[in-house]
RNA sequence: CGGGGUGUAGCGCAGUCCGGUUAGCGCACCUGCUUUGGGAGCAGGGGGUCGCUGGUUCGAAUCCAGUCUCCCCGACCA
């Protein structure tokens, strides 16, 4: 029988498809009846629950509650804030009528005429808008803030071209929004945040980033600046995992939120905004996968250990799950999430290539060869290598080989990304490296957005980040000649 | 929104150019037997408003018009 899934490619055309047909096949997300919208299917969607919990917990570590903001929101909020209008007005669903009615011509129905609302509604592109309007009522004194409040929600954006989990119409994610006293403390809230999210791309997704500050023309719409987490695919392109937003006192004076500070004087409150979203669901397929499907880090695999029987006959299966019960039972007091499976109307070597397409870090098969000797066969996913060992103590073993298969993804990706990383010096070398290597490039620019937007126009790299741990280097911008004070990252992205 | 492709069984496709038996094939599914340490074999069986709407015709999956979906590329964007 032939492979399910096509080769892994480095040519970009191969490469998405290649993408597209692992989402669909392992049983993660596929497109739905509605345009550049995806259904989230339960597997994959198990995956997307364990990032929620850990982030959550990391929120609430910091400090951070949740609350709840409407999905619809009035047109004219967007109005008054007008880089942000600026920003999303291009790509927003947009609410008009409340009531359908029976096609008096026809079968069916259409949008009743009468029903017009007076006042359109937005459906949330993200929620800065409602929530500030909405904190406004909550503050009026330094006694009153900070406030840190975290939203689970869904979005819309209507974008022009989608791609499952990368670019949905609509997506679920996390959005912070925060209110602090003064400049300096929404500064550090923005920084505190961008860090956990590498955190939690470093621990949880095994996903080596690279954290920095927006260029300009880059920054989120009414941002005074945004910190970025920049992460590489395998195809050397890069993907922006997550953001972290100081807003000023934009959306403040925006929506007039002044509170009175401990002087008895009125000032405007200072602002942050953060969020990561099922984004990140295409970054840990992209930064892992292999030829034969899903290479998950066993600590958001929704199965860790999978089960698989070798047997002839009923007697042989019941001795054999037997076994496995009493070692499953074990692995599930040390919080191990375990599958046996003794489904009969398929094979066990169909078995291993299903697990295999999805990911789960590590098998066990046991057959009578092993109930006789008192082995089992282990294999994982992330070296594909397999060993007979001892039953006995197989747990703890288990256990300590789920922390080496997480360490290992996140070093091989480590190793993958440090390697793609090239420092250049001219335009000329810049432009061949992004043709025949991709990945990041570190090259000095001018600062200037007339010279970024050059870059992009010619080579459709952009900048991704200036990283906050660049030192201080003096050179020349390789294109313009001027002087510069540090390297910037450029990369072609998702 | 521009260019290209696509839509026929749960999935993947042929048939469309050149209209004409009861619309086929592979996988999956069901039944039986044999198999089982890396994607099993044989035999039998079930499953279809041919994306949707309208038109041409004695007759449309096939021709014409419109419309929608999904995929790829570009612009936009997280």
């Amino acid at each position: 029988m032939a492979k399910e899934l096509k080769d892994l490619t480095s040519r970009e055309e191969d490469y998405s498809r290649w993408y597209n047909e692992l989402v669909v096949k392992a049983g993660l997300a596929e497109g739905s009846a509605v345009r550049g919208c995806m259904v989230i299917k339960p597997y994959g969607y198990a995956i997307w629950e364990k990032m929620q919990r850990a982030l959550d917990d990391m929120f609430k570590a910091t400090g951070h509650v949740n609350a709840y903001f409407p999905l619809f929101i009035p047109k004219s909020f967007f109005s008054k804030e007008a880089h942000h209008v600026e920003g999303f007005a291009k790509e927003c669903a947009v609410v008009t009528h409340y009531r359908l009615k029976n096609d008096p011509d026809g079968q069916g129905v259409i949008v009743d005429p009468e029903a017009k609302l007076e006042e359109e509604l937005i459906v949330r592109p993200t929620s800065e808008t409602i929530i500030w309007n909405t904190y406004k009522n909550w503050i009026h004194s330094y006694r009153d803030l900070p406030i840190l409040c975290n939203q689970w929600a869904n979005v819309v954006r209507w974008e022009m071209r989608t791609r499952l989990f990368l670019r949905t119409a609509e997506f679920l994610w996390q959005e912070g929004h925060t209110a602090h006293a003064t400049r300096e403390e929404a500064m550090a809230e923005a920084e505190r945040m961008i860090g956990v999210y590498r955190d939690f791309a470093e621990q949880w997704l095994a996903l080596p980033v690279i954290v920095g500050h927006k260029s300009d023309s880059e920054r989120f719409a009414g941002a005074d600046d945004t910190l970025t987490i920049e992460a590489l695919m395998q195809d050397g392109k890069a993907l922006q995992s997550g953001t972290s937003h100081f807003l000023g006192q934009n959306f403040a004076k925006a929506f007039d939120v002044q509170f009175a500070n401990r002087e008895g004087q009125l000032d405007y409150v200072w602002a942050t905004s953060w969020g990561v979203s099922t984004r990140l669901m295409g970054a840990l397929i992209m930064a892992h996968s292999d030829n034969n499907g899903l290479v998950l880090p066993p600590k958001l695999a929704p199965i860790q250990v999978v089960m698989v029987p070798i047997y002839k006959g009923q007697e042989e299966l019941a001795a054999i799950v037997s076994k496995m019960e009493e070692i499953a039972a074990e692995l599930k007091t040390r919080g191990i999430s375990v599958k046996i499976d003794d489904r009969d109307n398929v094979r066990s070597g169909f078995k291993f290539a299903e697990y295999e397409l999805k990911g789960v870090p590590v098998r066990l098969a046991i057959g009578p060869r092993d109930l006789a000797n008192g082995t089992v066969e282990l294999a994982r996913r992330d070296t594909l290598t397999k060993e007979v060992v001892p039953a006995a103590g197989i747990a703890e073993r288990i256990e300590s080989l789920l922390g080496d298969i997480q360490r290992n993804i996140y070093d091989k990706a480590l190793r993958f990304r440090d390697s793609m990383i090239t420092r250049v010096d001219t335009y000329d070398e810049f432009k061949r490296v992004l043709e025949e290597k991709g990945g990041f490039i570190l090259a000095h620019w001018d600062g200037t957005p007339e010279t970024e937007e050059l870059i992009k126009n010619e080579t459709k790299a952009t900048i991704r980040c200036i990283p906050v741990d660049a030192p201080a280097e003096e050179g020349t911008c390789i294109v313009s000649g001027k002087p510069s004070h540090r390297r910037v990252l450029f990369a072609k992205a998702y």
